[in-house]
RNA sequence: GGGCGCAUAGCUCAGCUGGGAGAGCACCUGCCUUACAAGCAGGGGGUCAUAGGUUCGAGCCCUAUUGCGCCCACCA
């Protein structure tokens, strides 16, 4: 029984069951071992909520390349898994599912509301990390971290008593980002600014002393109930004489002053502002340096409140029709524009955020920005691609008090403490015994749970076990790289930084890696609402993980978007398909007829090595030169570039000319050479699949399976290793200079409509090197070029007449085709090839005759472009040569 | 207002430190050649956005311009 790959490639045949064998097999697992390096990925923890989309399948396989590549390098890689219980987006979906059911979350309460979430995790949590395994992750799935697991719970708690206790976490009453739908506060980040159209209204606040007053301008009428001033430039001309007058606001009666500031800009609306401290960041600044009173005029829920009187009640927007029809009613309307005005929407529902005035925790940004600045300016942190340090550094050190408190149920909730006696605020891992400055012994926890972002943060030690002191953290961390989209660089990225810096007291990774998004054919990014996402489980499920994979990370340059095309896929699985199909070829000709093992030389053999052929030669040069640029380029992180080359091998080299070279001779009589044959073409093959096994980890482990001398799984297999030794130039030139022939041989054929089945002869006119290299290379020229007879000559007159000729260096190859010939036809190819040669002569002869490339340019370049040139003068005077013959007979 | 990116073949994109423009798809021609038609062989197709500059030499470096996109900040 021959034993071989299936006829056709089917990735659904074994994609699934490869990777139950590494994981059953812990081929996965990393060790704290002694004598090998870690290399550590701590996996961005993909939202519970959420299904795998086709920008976890880029950031995956960007993850896994490298983990995959380490491993076979020699490291201990850990690749560390986990999931993010994600607060808000969690909280929204456990929300609508229990309305779905026609449950209130406020009637059942927190605890009830915790069990379902808990129950809703365990239920769809899984999903993720299960489609992650189709992809082929190669994670240590046994240390498979949640956000709100008990160590992390742990680590969360420790990091915000120890931030507490240096003074670097306070509780505030500060101007806040509310989401009136999410009934939560948001930090600055989690606000998305947007220009939208709307409208200016210009009011007269009559004077209160019954003069003219003044004319204002807002965008926002309804927070006219929380107006405390009207603030003017100091050196306004037009107002300088209401400085410190008062005036009435219209509907309410209500008096405030006209105070001098430097905030207005007298070229903008009228130059007069009116200021709410309570509901606008800048208003708030202006309040709190002319010490006003701050009353907020909304509600959390976005309705108005007693201080609207009789609009009390209504929602923010009906307020605003309502009471500016009112206004104008009453006759304190000027005029309505049409502006494009700024709005803040919440990043999760899209409401439009309020500012508000409210009672939240902080952290004090600015001595943790400090060193999370310098670590990454000396160089400790490095930005791949380098430019994404600028963006971090702009905002550390632009950076604001960052809000963690959420008014939600789904989270780490907020370790601090209310002594119900007296207050007091206890800030602990757990309920305090009693109070430290009344002694009483009945505290209420704070109701508030902390952003989502905060114990993401702490992830690359948290997962590992701080703040416990453990081997894994010693051995682990700081980790290697952290994979990324440019989206999440402030959410995330510095974050994670400055905890680590505090924390460990080191940096979070040497390598940030920063990848663009995944968009649709159109270049449009991937929505839900627009309904353009495409399922990376489809993908697999039609054209199998590994051509996803090689599609995702060789259509990308580090940093930028790229668009997600299924010609491209489609294209990634026509090339797993050849190596499938090269593969199969390979493994039969492994075997008798009755399946039995054929001899396979030792490669590492002197006497096989003597035993070598040039095309063998050339085979292996070409392998060795792939691993050194492959092995460089994923050095430099350029993984695209790097899966090209492999892809280029294995398609262009191995497959094009390797496989068919060497078909002769395993058709052929000699069993000795065969065996050799053999051992070159299985020991090429692995170290292309170990070249590959990083992109197309499950085709890969496959093919390996069926070839002999191997010792377990492809995946534990070490990475190939340049050798200086395997260059074999002398070789190559040969079987590189029959390619030449080849080339032009089918070029003829191709040209004189010659089919390809046609039994040709040839006569090639060669000199120097070529002639050498030619006599050679004989062999693989006949089969190739099929080509029955080749005269090889430097005797012009060995020609016959009624030939089609080609060019090359130091060579003519002239096939005669007798009737065939069109003469015609030959004249005007010809011409065009003489045209090509005299630009290059052109060009070569104005860059020698140039002074200054002379004297200026490299020794060596010079020389370059001199051979080049004679080379160039010498196939333009036998083309014109050729030409004239060809004209005489025209004639 | 500040910062960043992109502009290269019909389409989607590569092109690393400056030294003769590449790939995939699409297109044209011929082939079911005993691994592969998801394939083989051959071929056509580009003033590298524009204008200057640096250089012996620019797709690549510098300056400006145009168009598209992104981020941050601000706005009564």
């Amino acid at each position: 029984m021959i034993r071989n790959l299936e006829k056709t490639y089917d990735p659904k045949d074994f994609e699934k069951r490869i990777y139950n064998e590494w994981e059953e097999n812990g081929c996965f697992k990393a060790y704290r071992d002694p004598d090998k390096k870690p290399f550590t990925i701590v996996m961005p923890p993909p939202n519970i909520t959420g299904q795998l989309h086709m920008g976890h399948a880029l950031d995956h396989t960007i993850q896994d390349v490298q983990i995959r590549w380490k491993r076979m390098q020699g490291y201990s890689a850990l690749w560390l898994p986990g999931s993010d219980h994600a607060s808000i987006a969690t909280e929204v979906k456990v929300v609508q599912k229990l309305k779905d059911e026609g449950i209130d979350k406020n009637d059942i309460g927190r605890e009830e509301f915790l069990k379902h979430a808990w129950a809703w995790k365990d239920e769809y949590g899984g999903r993720i990390t299960k489609q992650c395994r189709k992809l082929g992750d190669s994670c240590d799935w046994d240390r498979e971290r949640f956000t709100m697991d008990e160590q992390c719970s742990k680590a969360v708690k420790a990091f915000f008593i120890r931030l507490y206790d240096k003074g670097l976490i306070y509780k505030g009453n500060r101007l806040i980002n509310w989401c009136p739908d999410c009934g939560s506060v948001l930090s600055d980040i989690e606000v998305e600014h947007e220009d939208k159209t709307g409208s200016y209204w210009y009011f007269r606040y009559p004077g209160a002393d019954g003069g003219e007053g003044i004319e204002i301008a807002t965008s926002r009428p309804e927070t006219i109930f929380g107006d405390e001033a009207v603030a003017v430039h100091p050196s306004d001309e037009r107002y300088k004489d209401m400085v410190g007058k008062k005036v009435i606001i219209p509907l309410l009666n209500k008096e405030i002053p006209v105070i001098a500031d430097e905030y207005p800009d007298p070229e903008k609306g009228t130059g007069a502002v009116k200021i709410t401290p309570a509901h606008d960041m800048n208003d708030f600044e202006v309040g709190l340096r002319h010490d006003l009173p701050m009353p907020s005029c909304i509600n959390e829920d976005g309705t108005m409140n007693e201080l609207a009187g009789k609009y009390a009640g209504m929602d923010r927007y009906e307020c605003r029709r309502t009471f500016v029809k009112d206004l104008e009613e009453a006759g304190y309307l000027i005029k309505v524009e049409e502006m494009t005005i700024p709005s803040g929407k919440c990043y999760r529902c899209g409401t439009e955020v309020e500012p508000m005035m409210s009672d939240q925790w902080f952290v004090k940004m600015k001595p943790l920005a400090e060193p999370a600045i310098e670590i990454v300016k000396n160089g400790t942190i490095k930005f791949v691609p380098e430019r994404f340090s600028k963006t971090y550094m702009h905002w550390m050190e632009n950076i604001r008090d960052w809000c963690i408190s959420r008014q939600l149920w789904w989270g780490h909730r907020i370790p601090a403490y209310y002594c119900e006696e007296c207050g007091e605020t206890v800030v602990a891992a757990d309920t305090p015994d009693k109070c430290p400055k009344c002694g009483c012994t009945h505290f209420t926890q704070d109701e508030d749970v902390l952003d989502t972002w905060f114990s993401s943060a702490l992830w690359t030690f948290s997962t590992l076990g701080w703040p416990d002191d453990t081997e894994d953290l010693k051995y682990f961390h700081p980790t290697s790289v952290m994979v990324t989209g440019y989206d999440i660089i402030f959410f995330w990225i510095a974050r994670m930084i400055f905890t680590a810096i505090d924390a460990m007291d080191e940096e979070a990774f040497e390598y940030v890696y920063v990848h663009g998004l995944v968009r649709d054919a159109q270049g449009r990014k991937m929505s839900k609402s627009l309904g353009n996402g495409i399922d990376p489980l489809e993908v697999i499920e039609q054209y199998g993980a590994d051509a996803l994979r090689f599609m995702l990370i060789t259509g990308i340059s580090p940093g930028n978007d790229m668009r997600f095309q299924y010609e491209r896929v489609e294209a990634a699985r026509n090339f797993a398909n050849k190596l499938w199909n090269a593969s199969r070829f390979v493994i039969m000709n492994l075997q008798d007829e009755n399946g039995e093992m054929l001899p396979l030389a030792d490669i590492d053999s002197a006497d096989v090595q003597a035993a070598f052929r040039d095309e063998d030669k050339w085979m292996i040069a070409r392998v060795n030169e792939a691993v050194k640029n492959v092995t460089h380029d994923m050095d430099r992180f350029e993984f695209g570039m790097a899966g090209t080359k492999v892809h280029d091998v294995i398609w262009n080299e191995y497959c094009d000319w390797y496989i068919e070279l060497v078909k002769s001779r395993l058709y052929g009589d000699d069993e000795e050479d065969k065996a050799v044959c053999r051992a070159v073409l299985v020991s090429v093959l692995k170290d292309l699949l170990k070249l590959l096994h990083p992109y197309m980890p499950f085709i890969t482990e496959e093919i390996w399976k069926f070839l002999p001398g191997k010792d377990g799984f492809l995946i534990a297999e070490s990475w190939p290793v340049y050798d200086d030794s395997k260059c074999y130039e002398k070789e190559s030139s040969v079987i590189e200079k029959a390619m030449e022939v080849i080339k032009a041989i089918r070029n003829i054929r191709a040209e004189a409509e010659a089919s390809p089945g046609r039994k040709l002869t040839a006569v090639i006119l060669a000199e120097g090197d070529a002639a050498g290299q030619i006599a050679a290379g004989e062999r693989y020229i006949m089969n190739l070029a099929n080509i029955t007879e080749i005269t090889l000559t430097n005797d012009k007159a060995d020609v016959p007449a009624d030939v089609m000729s080609a060019v090359i260096t130091e060579a003519e190859v002239h096939i005669p085709l007798d009737e065939l010939v069109d003469f015609e036809a030959e004249l005007e190819r010809l011409t065009r090839e003489k045209k090509k040669l005299e630009g290059e002569v052109k060009r070569g002869e104005k860059m020698l005759s140039n002074e200054g490339f002379i004297s200026k340019a490299p020794e060596a370049k010079i020389q370059q472009e001199k051979d080049k040139l004679a080379n160039y003068k010498d196939m333009l005077a036998k083309v014109e040569e050729r030409l004239d013959i060809i004209k005489n007979k025209i004639k």
